[in-house]
RNA sequence: GGACUUGUAGCUCAGUUGGUUAGAGCGUUGCAUUGACAUUGCAAAGGUCAGAGGUUCGAAUCCUCUCAGGUCCACCA
């Protein structure tokens, strides 16, 4: 035992051998023991060839909680994943690509996937070196990737259940789509914008219209009016004939009460192939979706080109116009609308909401395409319940309305994605049926085979071999929805049995409608049991002004380069510190440093301790370990009142780790650290100390210990290096020591020795 | 239009079911210090808890309204 420490705290030579030694050991895996409660948390999955943000850093809450669990000596698993990321890790690898003047339309499906997996394991391994860094004590030993093969077979699974139930259905409707990266989105992908675009006033027969979008024009089907306007009320259901700016166009005018009779001129055209509501209110006129927008952003008018009999001055215009993008398109269209009269005016100063994409910022086209839906409201029916039973709670509370409001106002969910990296979906379509099929008139033409994953060798129906698979992928949040079951079911023998439901999940805040909701409905709806008993939800790390933080503003907290600087410890007290549950919180490196100099003031009572007890050796004095009978027979009242204190705090910091409160609790362990048993105490007690006081410095060595476990959730590498080197009772390493109790009574020492661990 | 949320010290934030003189970190000021720690200690300054009203023996905390921020959803032709 060497005991002198140096005069300060190096988290840089400490830090990398405790979490060896930690991880060497497999003190991460769960104990297994008889008779031992599991407590099981799945880490939310990080992108597997992504560097770690602060964000992630948070997650250190969970750390907290498993390591209270383990030190309880609960039977504890906290799981690591790896996410594959979908569409996120394609963009990313498309801009690798295109940094060598490449586009991932160059390479055919099986050689891109190929590609991209060799991508993300080269690059794989720094997140989880990241992940150890932070010290978290996950199970290396289970760690799964989100494209292991029995997660792919769970996802398989699910979704033939889905389909089988009814509850997946194909459909041919308007999705979000992002001409850009050429894929449709869920409603929930789409990010919304205010936005300053011209409204453009144009002559329609006898009416002005207002548009926004003058390109959708081309292929309006009718015009329409809210039925209690008297100013158009005479025209509903008339025919009329309307010069456009490729010839006359007949148009009828429908009524529709959601037409704002104050919006520009109190008349809308609809265009069904374009938009949503035109999209619903065609179906209920039965009008023609017919697209003038192609998959990729540009005017398609072969529709009109191949028409014959074309007024020269027309199929001028057309020629012009088709293959450009729109946003080119739009002022010829301008310039034609003037020639011809029937440009009223441009108002320049409307502002929208307009749609864009969440990755790359391009302008949303909603596209008539078939994809695969989930009928979400049964689904949702049974999270909301579960949540009214009380099955799930939500820390802090106010997020289970907020949850329930998302559950209630979901639409059906697109999963198909026009993706490559990602699941691909387990459906074939038998071309021959197709091709009798559509010869037949009024046949349902969605003649699916879905399939658990296994290949289907022939058509159930004509047993033809030429089945063709859907070449979409899931939207990676479908996968996700399932982790918790997926993964458990992957990553041990009884994992599932053992740790389903998990105790707590934990996460952010942003993401509890696009994920914690969709695992609830998932989770329950597969396994007929909520996938987590508790959601913890915190919030955006912020920087020290509360701004977000962003590579642009060049605000950005690197966590690791904060690790190198202050220690793990200090960034996870840094990150509990004075924080609420499901708030913001704002970091600096001043708050870092800060943490950081009170994981030096514990190391420099250690050392003090440590001193004091060799100046006591070489006065040939024995040091008893604090015992009850010592306890009984203590004599000092200083001394008294330490362990009272002490006795209190540990009661106190244990409700406060029960009902999630860790900033509670950290405050309490600083302020009784420093101030309680290092400024006062042994400033007080000096003297004793240096006489080697054998009740004083038992006391203090037990109150000290008694500290260490207590930081030890929120600090572990200072405490655990202060436990390696203070005698004590036992060999165990701090992680595995058990949780202090109020005093070593008989009752406590019956505790302790059940938990088996000391 | 709807939901949620914030306003507490110079800055960033805690503050449980209402309960003594309202707390912390950082910052500021003064002093101290060669044996645990300058990554330190002691002391100090600094707050009408956004405002108004109400409930209560008692309100930063509960209720209503106002003002000022933030986030999200729906609609926007």
């Amino acid at each position: 035992m060497d005991s002198t420490l140096d005069k300060a705290y190096s988290p840089q030579t400490t830090e990398d051998e405790i979490y060896a030694l930690w991880e060497k050991n497999g003190y991460f895996s769960p104990n297994d023991k008889k008779g031992s409660k599991p407590f099981s948390v799945l880490l939310p999955p990080p992108n597997a060839n992504a560097d770690l943000h602060v964000g992630h850093a948070m997650y250190v809450v969970e750390d907290i909680m498993i390591r209270y669990h383990r030190m309880l000596g609960d039977n504890t698993l906290w799981l690591p994943g790896a996410d594959h990321a979908g569409f996120e890790t394609q963009f990313v690898y498309e801009k690798h690509l295109a940094k060598m003047g490449k586009s991932r339309f160059d390479f055919d499906r099986e050689t891109l996937y190929k590609d991209i997996w060799n991508f993300v394991h080269e690059n794989r391994g720094t997140m989880e070196n990241q992940l150890r860094k932070l010290g978290f004590s996950l199970d290396w030993s289970r760690n799964i990737f989100t494209l292991n093969p029995k997660i792919i077979a769970t996802v398989y699974t699910s979704f033939k259940k889905l389909f089988d139930e009814g509850l997946i259905y194909r459909d041919n409707r308007l999705v979000n789509y992002c001409t850009k990266d050429g894929t449709g989105f869920s409603d929930l992908e789409v990010l919304y914008i205010e936005r300053n675009d011209p409204l453009y006033y144009m002559k329609y027969g006898p009416f002005t219209i207002a548009t926004a979008r003058p390109e959708t024009k081309f292929r309006d089907t009718a015009l329409a009016v809210n039925p209690k306007d008297k100013r158009y009320k005479e025209y509903i259901g008339k025919t009329l004939e309307i010069m456009g700016l490729l010839g006359p166009i007949s148009m009828t005018v429908i009524p529709d009460p959601e037409v704002d009779p104050s919006f520009g001129t109190g008349i809308m055209k609809v265009t069904p192939a374009h938009d949503s509501h035109d999209f619903e209110l065609g179906k209920k006129f039965n009008l023609p979706v017919t697209p003038i927008i192609d998959f990729h952003g540009r005017m398609d008018f072969s529709w009109f080109l191949s028409q014959k009999n074309i007024e020269p001055k027309y199929r001028e215009r057309a020629e012009k116009y088709h293959g450009k993008k729109i946003a080119i398109v739009r002022p010829l269209m301008v310039e034609d609308l003037k020639t011809d009269g029937l440009l009223i005016k441009i108002d320049e100063a409307y502002t929208h909401r307009i749609g864009t994409c969440w990755k790359c910022g391009t302008v949303i086209e909603p596209l008539p395409l078939e994809q695969w839906y989930i009928k979400v409201s049964p689904l949702a029916k049974k999270a909301t319940d579960a949540i009214n039973k009380k099955q799930v709670a939500f820390v802090p509370k106010r997020f289970e309305k907020t949850a329930k409001q998302w559950l209630s106002n979901f639409h059906d969910w697109n999963i198909s994605r026009q993706n490559v990296w990602g699941i691909r979906i387990p459906a074939w379509k038998c071309q021959t049926c197709l091709n009798q099929i559509s010869n037949i008139k009024n046949k349902k033409s969605d003649h699916w085979i879905i399939t658990d994953g296994a290949i289907p060798t022939e058509c159930p129906e004509c047993h033809g071999k030429n089945l063709v698979q859907d070449t979409d992928t899931f939207d990676t949040w479908f996968s996700s929805g399932q982790w918790p079951f997926a993964a458990l079911r992957a990553s041990g023998t009884n994992d599932y049995s053992k740790f389903y439901p998990t105790s707590v999940m934990e996460t952010g805040y942003d993401i509890l409608p696009w994920w914690v909701c969709r695992m609830l409905m998932l989770g329950i709806h597969m396994t007929g049991k909520v996938p987590f008993k508790t959601v913890y939800l915190h919030g955006l790390v912020r920087d020290s002004k509360g701004q977000k933080m962003s590579k642009s503003k060049g605000n950005v907290v690197n966590p690791l380069k904060m690790i190198d600087q202050f220690g793990a410890d200090a960034l996870r007290f840094a990150l509990v510190f004075g924080t609420a549950a499901g708030n913001d919180l704002a970091l600096s490196e001043d708050k870092i440093r800060g943490m950081r100099n009170f994981a030096n003031k514990l190391w420099n009572i250690g050392r003090f301790l440590l001193l004091s007890l060799d100046n006591a050796k070489m006065k040939n004095e024995e040091i008893p370990f604090y015992t009850e009978t010592l306890h009984s027979a203590l004599t000092n009242d200083a001394d008294k009142r330490l362990i009272s204190e002490i006795n209190m705090l540990t009661s106190s910091v244990t409700k406060d780790m029960e009902k999630y409160r860790f900033s509670d609790a950290a405050k309490k362990l600083y302020e009784f650290s420093w101030h309680r048993i290092a400024d006062r105490y042994i400033e007080e007690n000096k003297t004793r100390f240096g006489e080697g006081d054998s009740e004083a410095l038992s006391v203090f060595r037990h109150v000290f210990l008694t500290i260490l476990k207590l930081l030890h959730p929120f600090m572990p590498f200072v405490t655990e290096a202060l436990w390696q080197r203070i005698p004590r009772l036992t060999t165990h390493p701090l992680i595995l020591s058990s949780w202090p109790v109020r005093r070593p009574t008989t009752m406590s020492r019956k505790l302790l020795s059940s938990s088996g661990r000391s």
